[in-house]
DNA sequence: TCCGCGAAAATCTCCACACAAGATG
DNA sequence: TTCATCTTGTGTGGAGATTTTCGCG
């Protein structure tokens, strides 16, 4: 229990601690008593009818009062960090976000915290299920809906929280369907179907330096290249999942299976028909589970949409390739266009039917 | 509230070929 | 080991097809 502790203080080390135990990492802000609380001493303090007004400490910093809840993100953010995230690209700045509201009275086991993460997830109800089918344990006796960090980080799960990391202490079954998942998802090109509908996503690394920075906090080992950072090896827990999660679709033995991201093709076995079973880590530390959500914020933070084109070249030589009802045809060289003229010409010059030679 | 229909929007598929990268001699 | 040649796979855009979403009665 005591690495517990250290590893949680570990953890919150970027995080502001509870003014009142000052060994946890606070989650709410009692503006009543000017003080950031954890989840413990919040529940012991505010316990039965308390009327103080909280509000949820900032899910980005850490460290000020939320001031704003992003439904897109189910994030509550404080007025810095909304600044910060959604101004990064426009996508961002559609998130759709309301004032936040304080949490009034008995907070924990009145199912309170759902209550208000529900206004969030309403709008995004997929990710909270796979975030929470991601993360499905609870303290021992604990309201599965009003657990600490499952409260304040409902609703986040998705394809951006890079599922492969764990690739590195899971066995390789699940490395090849996550890595393949993960080529698919991110549109790596299909060419069993010789089709690209490749719409390439790239993560800027801005401000990397500070995510480095953060998961040197977290105590995590981060690295710079694109692989990210590393978990720790102690996590060696598996559970069935729905493949949803990752995009896995049921193995149909052939490699060609046209899978897309947007969308399963016409023909394809319902994902939840399969029954794919997939080793994947479940008792995450709360640390772990910090360091997904954060690695998962910054991605979708950085993330673009945009079409990237790799190659100019082949740009341009696709803009000028002949057509035929927008598909690319064979362009006929000038040796070709001259025999084809020279051969309508005579046959005109014969036989003034004009005669279509056949080729079939 | 549910259903059906049509319109609009979103997404997928197809094609040829220059080029990069790996394999081979 | 280096070089030349061959083979294989990748990436590119537009039009049509297909699927999904939305609004209306």
């Amino acid at each position: 229990m005591l690495k517990l502790e250290n590893s949680r203080t570990i953890k919150h080390h970027g995080a502001r601690g509870c003014d009142n135990c000052r060994s946890a990492a606070s989650t709410v802000y009692c503006s009543q008593d000017s003080a950031f609380l954890c989840t413990t001493c919040d529940a012991r303090i505010h316990a039965a009818s308390s009327r103080h007004e909280r509000v949820w400490v900032c899910e980005a910093c850490e460290r000020a009062p939320a001031a704003f809840l992003c439904k897109a993100d189910a994030a509550s953010l404080c007025a810095a960090c909304d600044a910060d995230i959604h101004s990064a690209n426009p996508l961002a700045r559609r998130h759709h976000r309301v004032p936040i509201t304080p949490i009034p009275g008995m907070l924990y086991g009145s199912g309170l915290v759902m209550a208000q993460r529900e206004d969030i997830d309403g709008d995004d109800e997929d990710e909270a299920v796979s975030w929470l089918l991601l993360n499905p344990v609870f303290k021992n006796g604990e309201n599965p809906n009003t657990t600490d960090n499952g409260g304040m980080f409902g609703g986040e799960g998705d394809e951006y929280l890079d599922l492969d990391d764990y690739n590195s202490s899971q066995n390789s079954q699940f490395n090849d369907q996550c890595n393949n998942n993960q080529q698919q998802d991110y549109g790596v090109i299909r060419k069993s179907h010789g089709s690209d509908s490749v719409v390439p996503i790239q993560y800027q690394k801005v401000k990397e330096n500070e995510v480095q920075e953060r998961y040197y906090q977290l105590g995590l080992d981060y690295e710079s290249s694109n692989t990210g950072y590393n978990y720790p090896a102690s996590i060696s827990h598996s559970v069935s999942f729905s493949p949803m999660d990752v995009g896995v679709v049921p193995d149909q033995s052939t490699s060609d299976a046209s899978i897309s991201h947007q969308r399963a093709p016409k023909g394809t076995i319902d994902l939840f028909s399969g029954t794919t079973t997939i080793e994947m880590p479940t008792q995450l530390t709360p640390m772990d589970r910090q360091a997904r959500v954060l690695r998962y914020r910054e991605k979708k933070k950085n993330r673009k949409f945009e079409k990237t084109i790799r190659y100019a070249s082949r740009k341009a030589y696709a803009e000028t390739r002949p057509r035929i009802k927008g598909r690319f045809a064979k362009r006929t060289t000038d040796v070709e266009v001259e025999v084809d003229q020279m051969f309508t010409t005579s046959l005109m010059a014969e036989n003034a039917y004009g005669i279509v030679p056949s080729f079939l």
